[in-house]
DNA sequence: CGACGCCTTGATCAACTTCAAATTTTGTGG
DNA sequence: CCACAAAATTTGAAGTTGATCAAGGCGTCG
């Protein structure tokens, strides 16, 4: 064992907070050399939220940014007279924040138990200002958003009920584990949303989600195990779901 | 007159080309110095392009990148069946262009007549190397498009036809002139798409935002002048329509 | 003029919402 | 662990909104 140089001996430059953290690799934190995250560990504060928390609210400027490390967040828009559209799920090891821009123009609210990284603004500008890498990966982070953004603007406008709640089924279903690729082997879905929220992210009300699961059921798309847990079949059957030609 | 030094003394290392330019002060171009503007300036071409020619075509690389010098830009996405979902579009002095990724997931196409002036991928890239403004800019542009795509989402996901149909007039009203504050004269708005398009960004059918229109005009919030002019007598009063309160 | 593209209007229809229970699940305290 | 209350979900019936189908008008261009 010993004797054996490892390749990962600069691990010890690494603080142990970092070493096990998905976002050190694949998150914002990856720009960062060994110095730096030494740095930035130090004003760094680890959090476990409860579901329903709000971890930013829209009209104000958070003073901290996290990344997530675990659980699912959502980020919700609210309209005076009540009626909500949720514009985003956030997943481990995505960057929570707005960079620069003073308030926020979403709320963000913990949609499962949450476990957050958090640390000053200040910090993460610094970072920025000193290395390119971090605003380059921030900017990634917001295109590859911005893409969410577009494609869920299909679903909302074009995409009829059952077909949007395929198409939520199969986001959740494909963002559980990423690497996982689209076989015939079921899949246990563990919703990070009860159906009001389903449906404020799909444009509808909870009796349409509730009766369009029952559909994607009885047609054998689905398994419904309980309120918060779906097995998936065939995701690429369900994937079928999302956008039917229903022509010829 | 002479014998007074201009501040601007300094736009004789400014690029004719340039030297009108809107991108070049509250665009991208605004990242850079003098000498990279030359040098990007030499590689630079200004095309003209009709209303629905293809700037960009979804599922391809795109080896150019342009700003919006004039005229608007359509983004959309397509499903299978034909089924279409406009997702924004962009005003000068947007810029137009997926920066690193791959292919763009959005066609963009020209609604009105269009002025771009472009610049291969390359320079760009090279000036993202130099100087961290350049990346700051198209960050803070993906940024803002990230807000209004989530903004749209609202409109498509909560609210009625209606209030679709005012938030469009709304967005293209007050995307005429950004400097206009909200105030009660009359504005002529020359509508960039036609009915099918509105309803391809609103997602709506052509026939219920033909009668959207209308109800807005015997309700007063609108006149028609023709099919691709409206004039908007308050647009306060429009603002209130994209977000009726019908309480109480 | 006549054809075509675009828009409007009317009538009917279907999808989704709303309203109203009934039922299941979840959480809490004894 | 059970009982019970509260919350969440499902289901049914009726109502609305917006879609679809169909016809006609208007403007432009060859």
């Amino acid at each position: 064992m010993s004797g054996h140089e490892r390749k990962d001996v600069h691990n010890s430059d690494v603080p142990i907070l970092c070493q096990a953290c998905e976002a050190r690799h694949k998150g914002i934190c990856g720009a960062l050399d060994p110095d730096q995250l030494v740095r930035l560990s130090k004003s760094t504060t680890k959090h476990v939220h409860a579901r329903e928390d709000e971890l930013i609210t829209a009209g104000e400027e958070p003073q901290r940014y996290s990344n997530v490390m675990g659980g699912i967040v959502k980020l919700t828009k609210l309209m005076a007279d009540g009626r909500q559209q949720i514009v985003g799920l956030q997943f481990a090891p995505d960057f929570l924040g707005r960079p620069f821009a003073g308030e926020s123009k979403v709320s963000a609210e913990a949609a499962t138990e949450v476990r957050l990284c958090s640390f000053p603004k200040t910090v993460l500008e610094e970072m920025m200002q000193e290395s390119q890498g971090m605003e380059h990966r921030l900017h990634s982070q917001t295109l590859k958003e911005l893409d969410e953004a577009r494609e869920w603007m299909l679903t909302l406008g074009r995409k009829s009920a059952q077909e949007k709640v395929a198409s939520f089924l199969y986001l959740v279903a494909t963002h559980i584990d990423p690497e996982r690729e689209i076989d015939d082997k079921p899949i246990v879905v563990e919703l990070p949303l009860k159906r009001s929220d389903i449906a404020d992210f799909l444009g509808l009300t909870i009796e349409t989600v509730s009766r369009q699961l029952t559909n994607l059921r009885k047609s054998g798309m689905i398994e419904i195990e309980n309120n918060r847990q779906v097995t998936v079949p065939n995701l690429a059957k369900l994937r079928n779901c999302t956008e039917q030609n229903l022509d010829t």
